[in-house]
DNA sequence: ATTAATTTTCAGTAATTACTGAAAATTCGG
DNA sequence: CCGAATTTTCAGTAATTACTGAAAATTAAT
């Protein structure tokens, strides 16, 4: 297979992924295109590789950075900006989580505090269903937020080794 | 907060959330009907609740018992089905990860083994970042392949005594 | 077998989400 | 400052995704 297909059949397939994780395919085909390309590149060089107009380039690196999956980079006498993204697929997993944690189960977990103080009585079957069903997810919650501060928080060799140890 | 109002609001966000995982907004609020009900419910039921169709509450009960998510109840003498959710929400959880793993890690892995093998020399900066690119995906799916394997195999107490190890 | 209850399908439509392109704003060299 | 290069915004439109409702298929009681 050519580079160039290959590169293309990576795009595509980024940018359908990222659909199933609540992001859009453009956002993560810029992405992928930004991940495989060694120098930073500008939007224009976006524009043309993906065939899409300046303004949805623009929206989506903005977003991109925003998530802190893509950095400006300044070139010495050129005027243009240009954009990388980071290489290092761990950090951005990593990036992701932190980005996701604080921006859905944080919400989420404040949510779950408020519910379970709904009023009723507790022997009714209706309101103990539902307020075991949010302690679930409280619990369930509290337990994930620590694990994946554990993972944001740490590199990639202490996390080879940990997964080895979960089998030993 | 009355039970009722507390419903609602629960139901509402879940759904919020399940548009930011790549599930639709009425599957994930069936769902968590599903999941606070204590009996189970008949599809006049969850459109009743709802306010929405029965085309609508049929197709989304499909794809929620596709993934694992809820179960048919045959009920003694009644013509109609009924319909529960899983309400341990490790087990949702749990469920969630196998399901997505096939759908998604797998297919992805698979394509990743492809491109790996693209022709060029590796010498060339753009055939080197993209293999670079593709071969740290690949390591990290593996890692990621195998503790969802544990995490998918393993009971709620693992899951927490491992979690409390992890920060010693 | 008939038929009434129930579930499933799906064409048409509605709602949502994403994109374009041009105008406005900003930046920066001279 | 001025003006050209560049970035940003956003109203209008396109594309996608989700929903409805009624017809078709299925089921099961008699």
């Amino acid at each position: 297979m050519k580079l160039s297909e290959a590169k293309q059949q990576f795009i595509s397939t980024w940018g359908a992924i990222g659909t199933h994780w609540g992001i859009n395919r453009t956002m993560a085909q810029v992405h992928a295109l930004l991940m495989i390309s060694p120098d930073p590149l500008t939007q224009d060089d976006v524009m043309a590789q993906l065939n899409i107009s300046r303004g949805n380039v623009n929206m989506n690196i903005r977003d991109l950075i925003d998530w802190g999956l893509v950095d400006r980079v300044l070139i010495q006498g050129e005027r243009k900006e240009y954009f990388t993204a980071e290489k290092d697929i761990w950090k951005v997993a990593r990036q992701i989580i932190k980005e996701r944690k604080k921006r859905e189960l944080d919400p989420m977990m404040k949510l779950m505090d408020q519910l379970s103080k709904v009023d009723g009585d507790k022997k009714d079957k209706e309101v103990k269903t539902f307020l075991d069903t949010i302690a679930g997810i409280k619990k369930f919650g509290a337990h994930a937020d620590s694990m994946l501060d554990v993972v944001v928080k740490s590199d990639e060799n202490w996390f080879i080794s940990t997964a080895l140890k979960l089998f030993k």
